[in-house]
DNA sequence: TACTTTTGCTAACGCTGTTAGGGAAGGTAA
DNA sequence: TTACCTTCCCTAACAGCGTTAGCAAAAGTA
């Protein structure tokens, strides 16, 4: 059965060929401009073989969103390991995300649907519970440092506050970039994430 | 010459005109949907006529841009203006913002380029200096109030932190609401927010 | 009445996502 | 080798989008 082993094989081929060039246009060209009829095009193909590999346009865009949070919660989950400290562990988590954000401009807007593409990315989402676990549990152990009772109810308006000041600061850098020297922006999520954390304390 | 008035009138009147149905077609079915050929056809004239009042359809965007920060700003000046405390100031200005973006929810989304419309609000932003000089303000005071000595500086990093916490938990709302309650969602403000000023006094 | 401006239309261009239908090629069995 | 069937991949179209050229009718002016 080798043949419908080749089959197979130039079949996932395809696809791939597909997702990297389109890619490479989204790369060049932002979300924006990114068609069926260019990938075509790019992959020396006719329109409708796309449709043999996705089911339509939003496919491959959820295909590039669910990579996009694999890949995000890979490095915040190796953040987290990082260090034993559950207060430094925030800090890293902190740390990574913003430096995934401007490493993968093309995921970080495609994720929170800050680019052009209109696509519901609540169907590639990674369960809610994967961020919540990443982030609760050393705050909780923060807090219960600091006072000894039992935090969770504290921890979980904590919890929303920790992700707002990220996705604030990495959107309005991203809307609004050219003000300030990438050196002053970084001073901000420090400041902000370390005031946050001394928060936690009190 | 009151047949040129007349005109001017009715040119007036169909900019307007345009502009409502405009708006009408955003809220009943999103930005997503709005285009130019809809708008025509519920003003019931053909489409180049949108042309002769608008150079094209970002030119509409911009104008509901514009409109939306003029509001916004004025809502965060009215709270501003409520209490002569300037952390009560920070707080009301918070609420103000939040109470904005989910009553407006269109302004909103358009304003920060989260709903799809593909259009480059910078070009009705404000002068940055407003948002400025409404927080910038109490802020210095409040830290100076702390510790006496100019905080000029600290308030530049504080002031990134105060919009990213703002824009941040209400992107995050949006983007994902249905798991908290309308009561949750305000304490996760109000517990950001005071802890935010309670951070900026020592 | 004759001329000019304004108004608003039809029809098109080039782009988008998507799909129907057919021809050619590849693989299978007699 | 011939006959058949599946798979592949194309052309051509549909319906929608923003935008514009060009023309006919209406409105205003002399």
């Amino acid at each position: 059965m080798s043949i419908v082993e080749r089959r197979l094989r130039e079949k996932e081929a395809m696809r791939t060929n597909i997702l990297t060039t389109a890619w490479q246009i989204v790369k060049d060209e932002g979300w924006q401009s990114l068609s069926i009829r260019k990938i075509a095009d790019a992959i020396q193909y006719s329109v409708p073989v796309i449709y043999d590999y996705f089911e339509n346009k939003d496919a491959i865009l959820l295909e590039f969103g669910k990579q996009g949070f694999e890949q995000l919660i890979a490095k915040l989950a190796a953040a987290k390991d990082s260090t034993p400290d559950p207060a430094e562990q925030l800090k890293a988590i902190a740390d990574a995300y913003w430096i995934f954000a401007f490493k993968n401009k093309e995921f970080y807007q495609l994720m929170w649907g800050m680019g052009a593409p209109t696509c519901e990315m609540d169907k590639c989402m990674p369960e809610r519970s994967i961020f919540r676990d990443l982030v609760m549990a050393p705050m909780i152990e923060v807090i219960n440092k600091a006072n000894g009772e039992d935090a969770e109810t504290n921890a979980c308006l904590k919890y929303h506050t920790f992700w707002s000041i990220l996705h604030g600061l990495v959107s309005i850098k991203m809307v609004a970039p050219a003000d300030d020297t990438e050196q002053l922006n970084k001073l901000v999520l420090d400041d902000a994430i370390t005031g946050f954390i001394k928060n936690l304390k009190i």
